[in-house]
RNA sequence: GGGGCCGUGGUGUAGCCUGGUCCAGCAUACGAGCUUUGGGAGCUCGCGACCCGAGUUCGAAUCUCGGCGGCCCCGCCA
C-alpha cells in the first residue's frame, strides 16, 4: 500500500521515535540525521559537524565579549601535565585521577616522566602564575581559554552529554582579597546564567554545591543546573572559589602593598559543549531541533516554490529577500533536486527557527509565507513589512521557547515533607526540594538508597528545621534528583 | 571493574532457530538519465555487505570454539 510505503521512507529519513517515548533513542536519531555531530572509530569521542560547531562559535562569541569587557584576557596552556605537577593539590589529584589519560612513550622510548592530557587546566596554569605574580601590582590576573579536554570516563558515552574528550572555556583568576575572589565566582556565574537563560532559553536552577559534590579541591562550587525532559538535571557550568587551596602548594604569592608576602585567592570557571546537547534535548521535539534564534547561526530557510513557469520570477525574488534579511543570516535552498516538502522537513529536522516559502501566489499578492519552527503557526507577510515581521517573530519564538522550559521546570520541582514522599518524588524523577543536614555521611546514604544527588544548595534558600533523611537538624532546604 | 544482548553494503534491516533455495532479499543513501516541485514525488539503469581466525561438514551468513568490536543495566564525572 502507498500509505505503508510512505511510512517506511520517512522512518529512515526523519525520527524514528518519539521524544516522549524514547528520549534517549531520539536524542542519539536527533544528533545523527540532523548532522550536529557523528561518531568515529574511536570510542567514546566524536565529531562535531558544521551544524553544532557554528552554535559553538556563537557561545564563544557571546561569552568572549562578556568577560573581555570586564577585563579578561584569551590564552592557551599546554595539552599535556607533568604527574609531580598533577599531584601537587591532594583532593584535586584523588578527585581526577581515576579519569586521566597518561602518555608513556614517544615511540619507542619510555618517558622520565608521564604526562596527563589534561582534564582541566588548574595545575599547568598555576606552575606559570607563580613565577608570573610577584606584587599586588600585578593582580588581579584574568585569564581563559577556549581548549579541548579529556576525561576518560567509563560509563557509557553519550553525544555531547558524557563524551571523552570535549571542548569547554575554562577561565583562571588570581586575586589579591578573599572578598574579591568570591565576587569574581559569583561575577562569572551570573554571566553564564544570563547566556544560557537569555541566549539558549533554557531556564536554570542557581546556587552552592554541597561539600561532597564540590570541584576537587575548591573551597566552594557554584552552579547552575537545568532540568532535562527526562526529569534528570544536567549542570550547564560550575564556578569554583578554590580560596587559598592551590595558591599554597603551587606558592602562588604576591608583596602586598604594606610589603607583606601574601598567598593570592583564586577562582576557576568553565562551560562546555554540553551547552549544545542540552540545547537539543530540551528545545527538540519530533520533527527534530528547535535552535533558539539568538543562538542559531542562520535564522531562517528561504524555500522558493518553483514551478517551470514562474521559476525565473520566483529565484529572482527570493534572491532578492535573501539580500533584504542578510542580517539574519539566511539560507536560501534553491536546490532543484528537492521538492519543498523535502526541504520543510530538511530544515525542520536541523532546527532552522524560522522558515519562509515563496511562490506564484505570494508573487501575485507581493507576500510571503512565515512559518515558525516551534509552533507550527504559518502567517502571510506583505512584502514591505517582511523585515520588521521576521524579527518579531524572532523574538517571540525566543521567548516562547524559553517560558516553555520554563514551565516544565516549575511544574517538575516538588517539595516534600518526609523520606518516604522523597523517594516517591525522586522515582517519579522529579527535581525535589528537601530539608537536609548536608553532612557528608547522610549525603552518601542518599546516594546509595535513592541514586539521587544533590544539585545544589539554593542561593535564598528557605529555612528547614529537620533533614528528611536522617531526621538530624538542618538548616535549610536543597534540591536533589537524578543527574547526567 | 560485575551481569545481559548483539555483530550482514554508507545507514536501517531480511535470512540464522531447522546448513544447500543466498556468488545474499528489501528500503534508504549515493551516481547517471527522464520527469516532477505549496509537507520527505515517480520511473529506468548503475555502485555497494555476511567483524576476524580456527573447527565441524560434501557444503557455513547460518552450527562450535577463540579473538576483536559494539549496545544495555550497576560503583566515580563538564
Amino acid at each position: 500500500m502507498a500509505c505503508k510505503k510512505e511510512e517506511d521512507k520517512r522512518s529512515l529519513l526523519g525520527l524514528t521515535v518519539k521524544k516522549e517515548e524514547d528520549l534517549s533513542e531520539w536524542f542519539t536519531q536527533l544528533v545523527q540525521k540532523a548532522q550536529f555531530a557523528d561518531y568515529t572509530s574511536v570510542s567514546g569521542c566524536m565529531v562535531l559537524r558544521p551544524n553544532a560547531f557554528q552554535i559553538w562559535e556563537n557561545i564563544q562569541q557571546i561569552f568572549n565579549s562578556k568577560i573581555k569587557k570586564t577585563g579578561h584576557k584569551n590564552v592557551y596552556f599546554p595539552l599535556f601535565i607533568p604527574e609531580h605537577l598533577f599531584e601537587k593539590e591532594k583532593e584535586h589529584v584523588e578527585g581526577f585521577e581515576p579519569e586521566v589519560a597518561w602518555i608513556t612513550h614517544a615511540g619507542d622510548t619510555k618517558l622520565r616522566e608521564r604526562l596527563a592530557v589534561r582534564p582541566t587546566s588548574e595545575t599547568i596554569i598555576y606552575e606559570s602564575y607563580s613565577k608570573w605574580i610577584r606584587s599586588h601590582r600585578d593582580l588581579p590576573l584574568l585569564l581563559n581559554q577556549w581548549v579541548n579536554i579529556v576525561r576518560w570516563e567509563f560509563k557509557h558515552p553519550r553525544p555531547f552529554l558524557r563524551t571523552r574528550e570535549f571542548l569547554w572555556q575554562e577561565g583562571h583568576t588570581v586575586h589579591a582579597t578573599k572578598k574579591e575572589a568570591l565576587n569574581e565566582a559569583l561575577y562569572i556565574l551570573s554571566e553564564y546564567v544570563d547566556l544560557v537563560e537569555n541566549y539558549l532559553a533554557i531556564p536554570v536552577l542557581k546556587g552552592k554545591k554541597t561539600q561532597g559534590e564540590k570541584f576537587p579541591g575548591a573551597m566552594d562550587t557554584f552552579t547552575m543546573e537545568a532540568l532535562m525532559p527526562s526529569g534528570k538535571a544536567l549542570q550547564m557550568g560550575t564556578s569554583h572559589m578554590l580560596g587559598q587551596n592551590f595558591s599554597k602548594p603551587f606558592g602562588i604569592k604576591f608583596l602586598s602593598e604594606n610589603g607583606k608576602e601574601q598567598f593570592a585567592w583564586q577562582t576557576s570557571w568553565g562551560i562546555s559543549t554540553r551547552l549544545i546537547g542540552a540545547i537539543i534535548m530540551v528545545h527538540g521535539d519530533n520533527r527534530g531541533a528547535i535552535i533558539p534564534p539568538r543562538i542559531a547561526e542562520h535564522k531562517l530557510a528561504i524555500i522558493p516554490i518553483v514551478f517551470d513557469k514562474s521559476k525565473k520570477d520566483i529565484l529572482k525574488k527570493a534572491r532578492e529577500i535573501k539580500e533584504k534579511l542578510k542580517e539574519f543570516n539566511p539560507i536560501l535552498d534553491d536546490r532543484e533536486i528537492y521538492s519543498p516538502g523535502w526541504k520543510f522537513n530538511e530544515w525542520e529536522l536541523k532546527g532552522i527557527p524560522l522558515r519562509l516559502e515563496i511562490g506564484p501566489k505570494d508573487l501575485e499578492k507581493k507576500q510571503v509565507v512565515l512559518v515558525r519552527r516551534d509552533n507550527h503557526a504559518r502567517k502571510e507577510v506583505k512584502e514591505e513589512n517582511l523585515e520588521k515581521e521576521v524579527q518579531k517573530t524572532l523574538e517571540s519564538i525566543q521567548r516562547s521557547l524559553f517560558l516553555k522550559a520554563k514551565k516544565f521546570l516549575k511544574s517538575n520541582i516538588v517539595e516534600v515533607k518526609s523520606k518516604k514522599e522523597f523517594i516517591k518524588a525522586i522515582n517519579e524523577n522529579k527535581m525535589v526540594l528537601a530539608g537536609f543536614c548536608e553532612r557528608g555521611e547522610c549525603e552518601e546514604s542518599i546516594k546509595s538508597e535513592t541514586s539521587a544527588t544533590n544539585r545544589l544548595i539554593p542561593f535564598h534558600a528557605q529555612p528547614a528545621k529537620k533533614c528528611i533523611f536522617c531526621g538530624k537538624p538542618a538548616k535549610r532546604k536543597s534540591y536533589f534528583s537524578k543527574a547526567y
